[in-house]
RNA sequence: GCGGGGGUUGCCGAGCCAGGAAAAGGCGCAGGGCUUAAGACCCUGUCCCGUAGGGGUCCGCGGGUUCAAAUCCCGCCCCCCGCACCA
């Protein structure tokens, strides 16, 4: 058999059938969409796993009876394939290495992708083809790309909407800036520091006593203002220049970054010596403090210019015993250290005076104190929790003049692509998203308690990143996408332009069919599709379509809307998820709010990460090619669960293909018509139906590994058992069992089903649980048979040499002690029975017995037994007797009903 | 640092939320079958002990609750992911 060419063929079947376009009907709808793929490179296995995951979710949904609309488009907005373009017309050959060894695209074909344009054509192209070649459900009708006209009608009527509520404001904030290029610089666009975050240092104003030059001292403590003793300068030289009006001693390195900030102008150069000794004072305390040296200091970090707390930080400390200079530390925060904090930490790490054990003690301090430090009544602040009270001094300064905020990154150097040392620019005048909105963000966590997160752990991350999240900055001044329509010098970011756009699914389908352009997608049109806002006639003659028409998309957006489903890889939680939320939430009313979310794990490659930019990466292409899509979906289903990280084998795939092949022959040798049923057909027939009920539970939580482990090979595995039992009716299964297994391996299964049937078999019904199905008897029966088995090779494993074993089954009496057990009369039947009493002991010792250990409750022993003679002579290769008078007298005593005591010779 | 997840028998990975199996499944390994042979496939075994169906020790570490804990509680150690303006 030829999987790939079963594949393709139903593939095209069920296209020329138009099966899985959707329509509004009489039926439930079910709406399940995932996040659009990037095109910058070719889909991969990653990709495959949440379109999988989502493609079986839709296709069971639909054999539950609901009409399902599982739709797809491609996202191009933004930086990436800009930037792409230019690598591949630069022949950068690093890329070309990139894209031809891991995104399998041909080196001629990839030679020609020098225009945006001309990426997105191909990739769109190349996207389809896998995604239709994996088998996936996807109504194709509504395919769109995000630089369509249309859509960038659609984005702008969004943004429209967001602004006239007051959603998007303008403002400022810190990016990681490369001067050089003159742009911000992206994690993948860093030669070094990937791992730097931004940190905000507080900058205190130490004003020189004689004159009014100011020494800003950059610090994350500004707490421990009240415990400053002294501030160190480094014996090097520095720059005082002009900022904000005031004369600031910066050293070189910060007046350089400082520039890209704010506006400064370098007045002089001086040596730090000549400041040696002179006074400042410390702002709020109001004490005067001297002007120290020390090597220790770092040019490059923040001002140069830092603040001395002896009492707090080891280094100042340190510093301080080493120049012998008797300056006493003042102790502000308290813990449950006693003496000098610094000292403690000092000692508590170590005690050497050397670099790492300072750095380490100041770690450990600093934690300490942040979390369970109390200010000490020395300062304007006592008893109240150093967390807190850190925030409230800062903005305190800044308030009163006294501060400022310098950005530095957390690590360093951080290096740009072109070797230039990157900093921190603040970028004025941008426009936010306000997320930070509170009444907005209120909703979106109230909303969260009522919908549905898959896993369900996940909620709490969700609330926690609501909380967290901050205005995002939502323009940008180079990509591909749509202009911010009010001020047309910004693109709108990529990840604010994909946050509503399942609406477009339903309009795509008209535009696509030629019935709705550009031109007729005003304002109001939007309103009143989407919204119900405006009159049906004005609606009309504005954008010039006929009111059938607008009814019509009208009614079909209420009829698909909201998303039931909206399925993602877990590195979309954090960003677009929560834009997700928080755009519906803004601009839809509440009954068009997404009803649940889903998240799943990363694919890697022989337990390698992926990536696109520098491989591994193995291409859906490829794993098509190398596997064919059934045994890759039903792989990539069954690898991982959740949000659980899946690994790519070849090893197992193959082992999967050939347990597929299996699957399939045996499927084929089964077909004939059923014989007499018997006791072992009952059993096939009530394991499965269990099975069935599992999985039915497995795929309601959106467990594909589970329900493809049950339907696939705990299935299996009772076909092998019923199999090697001797059992002749298969087919009293195989057509519950294809249906179970549709939504994962479609193609195979529908050829199956073809031999059967004229109808498809992804729109049947699936499999459902029937109660009247399980068959306790015919379970216990084989239970019994199989214990019997597994207690005679047991005893085989000390007698190698028998040929027959004898069966001798409990006494009556243990039956009828064990009925009276089950209805709790036992103390009855004791009194009344002469020949129980006598045997008081052996009784009592029964009860003990089967109490501990699970009793098959069957029938007629011998009468099983002797059915199945054959079958535990083969599998243990000894000739079954039944007879008592052989079988030695205490192990006879030993047997208890549901286990016969055996005897080999 | 903050937040989320996790540490299970050689490996991967269920089970733990609803406490009562040496602990599913797969891989690997060993033995047997099949085959001219290899591969594939099928069967059996794979913590230790045991000449009768049994016993013992196990689920990151250390405590606790319980008749009973991988499963509940407390403390500790370690690992992974996110922390953005980027898809």
């Amino acid at each position: 058999m030829d999987f790939k060419s079963i594949e393709s063929k139903w593939q095209k079947i069920w296209e020329e059938a138009k099966i899985f376009e959707a329509e509004p009907s009489d039926k439930l709808k079910f709406f399940i969409t995932i996040p659009y793929p990037y095109l910058n490179g070719n889909l991969h296995v990653g990709h495959m796993r949440t379109f999988t995951i989502g493609d079986s979710f839709a296709r069971f949904m639909r054999m539950k009876g609901y009409n399902v609309l599982f739709p797809m488009g491609f996202h191009v907005t933004g930086t990436p394939i800009i930037g792409l373009a230019e690598l591949i017309e630069k022949r950068d050959p690093r890329t070309l290495e990139v894209y031809t060894k891991y995104h399998d695209v041909p080196l001629e074909d990839l030679l020609k992708l020098t225009t945006p344009e001309r990426i997105v054509d191909y990739f769109s192209k190349e996207a389809l083809k896998a995604m239709k070649g994996v088998g996936y459900s996807i109504d194709w009708r509504r395919v769109f790309t995000t630089t369509d006209p249309e859509y960038k009608k659609f984005i702008e009527w969004q943004f429209w909407n967001l602004k006239n509520k007051g959603l998007i404001v303008k403002g400022s904030h810190p990016v990681r800036y490369c001067p050089n290029d003159q742009n911000p610089v992206e994690d993948h666009d860093l030669l070094m520091g990937e791992e730097a975050t931004i940190v905000e240092y507080t900058v205190i104003k130490f004003k020189l006593e004689e004159d009014d030059l100011v020494f800003p001292c950059a610090t994350l403590r500004p707490e421990t203002i009240y415990g400053v003793t002294n501030i160190w300068i480094k014996p090097a030289k520095y720059v005082i220049a002009k900022v904000d009006g005031e004369r600031w001693f910066l050293s070189r390195e910060a007046f350089e970054k400082l520039s890209h900030i704010k506006k400064v102008e370098l007045l002089e150069e001086v040596d730090a010596k000549d400041f040696l000794g002179k006074l400042v004072v410390v702002p709020i305390v109001n004490r005067k403090v001297p002007i120290f040296l020390a090597d220790f200091v770092d040019l490059d970090n923040a001002t140069g210019v830092v603040m001395s707390v002896p009492a707090h930080a080891p280094f100042d400390f340190a510093a301080l015993k080493n120049l012998g200079l008797k300056i006493e530390p003042i102790v502000i925060i308290k813990t449950d250290i006693d003496g000098i904090p610094a000292e403690a930490a000092i000692k508590e790490v170590g005690g050497e005076i050397n670099f790492e054990t300072l750095e380490k003690a100041t770690k450990y301090l600093y934690k300490k104190e942040f979390h369970v430090g109390k200010m000490a009544e020395n300062t304007d602040y006592a008893g109240m929790k150093v967390s807190e009270v850190k925030q409230i001094i800062h903005d305190r300064l800044i308030k009163e003049g006294y501060g400022d905020i310098f950005y530095e990154f957390s690590e360093k150097p951080v290096v740009c692509r072109c070797g230039t040392k990157c900093l921190v620019k603040v970028v004025k005048d941008q426009w936010f998203i306000n997320y930070s909105n509170f009444e907005w963000k209120k909703k979106v966590l109230d909303y969260l308690e009522e919908m549905k997160i898959i896993p369900d752990y996940y909620l709490e991350e969700f609330r926690n990143k609501v909380e967290w999240l901050k205005d995002k900055a939502c323009a940008r001044r180079k990509g591909l996408g749509t202009k911010l329509p009010w001020d047309k010098e910004w693109l709108i970011e990529s990840l604010s332009d994909s946050t509503i756009y399942m609406v477009y699914y339903i309009l795509a389908k008209f535009i696509n069919e030629g019935k709705l352009k550009a031109e007729n997608m005003v304002k109001e049109f939007f309103d009143y599709v989407i919204l119900g806002i405006g009159d049906l006639d004005e609606v009309s003659k504005v954008s010039k379509l006929s009111k059938e028409l607008i009814e019509q998309i009208r009614k079909e957006f209420l009829y698909w809307y909201p998303v039931d489903l909206r399925s993602s890889g877990k590195d979309l939680v954090a960003n677009h998820l929560l834009f997700f939320l928080f755009h519906h939430v803004a601009i839809f009313p509440k009954e068009l709010w997404p009803k649940a979310i889903a998240v799943n794990g990363y694919v890697s490659l022989e337990g390698q990460k992926m990536s696109k930019s520098k491989g591994p990466l193995l291409t859906i292409k490829k794993a098509l090619s190398t596997y064919g899509a059934d045994v890759s979906r039903l792989y990539i289903l069954l690898a991982a669960e959740y949000d659980s990280d899946a690994d790519w084998r070849s090893k197992d795939l193959e082992n999967l293909a050939s347990s597929l092949k299996r699957f399939y022959s045996l499927f084929l040798e089964n077909l004939k018509k059923e014989e007499e049923i018997t006791m072992l057909d009952r059993w096939l027939i009530s394991k499965f139906n269990r099975i069935v009920k599992e999985t039915n539970e497995a795929m309601e939580k959106l467990q594909t590994r589970r329900a493809v482990n049950l339907a696939f090979f705990e299935v299996m595995n009772l076909v092998k058992h019923y199999i090697k039992r001797g059992g002749k009716n298969l087919s009293l299964i195989l057509d519950d069992w294809i249906k179970l297994l549709t939504p994962f391996i479609p193609h195979i299964c529908e050829e199956l089903w073809h031999t059967k049937h004229n109808s498809f078999v992804s729109l049947e019904r699936y499999p459902e649980f029937d109660e009247k199905k399980i068959d306790l008897e015919a379970e216990m029966v084989e239970d019994y048979v199989m214990r019997l088995v597994e207690d005679i090779k047991e005893v085989m494993k000390f007698n190698p040499e028998a040929k027959e074993v004898y069966i001798a089954f409990a006494d009556k009496w243990k039956y009828k002690v064990l009925e009276a057990l089950k209805d709790g009369k036992l103390k009855d039947l004791m009194k009344d029975d002469e020949e129980l009493r006598m045997k008081g002991k052996e009784v009592s010792d029964f009860v003990k017995r089967i109490l501990k250990e699970k009793v098959v409750n069957v029938k007629d022993e011998e009468a099983i037994v002797l059915e199945n003679k054959d079958f535990i002579e083969a599998e243990t290769g000894l000739k079954v007797l039944i007879d008592p008078l052989k079988v030695p007298e205490e192990k006879r005593k030993a047997a208890i009903p549901g286990r016969p005591a055996i005897f080999l010779k």
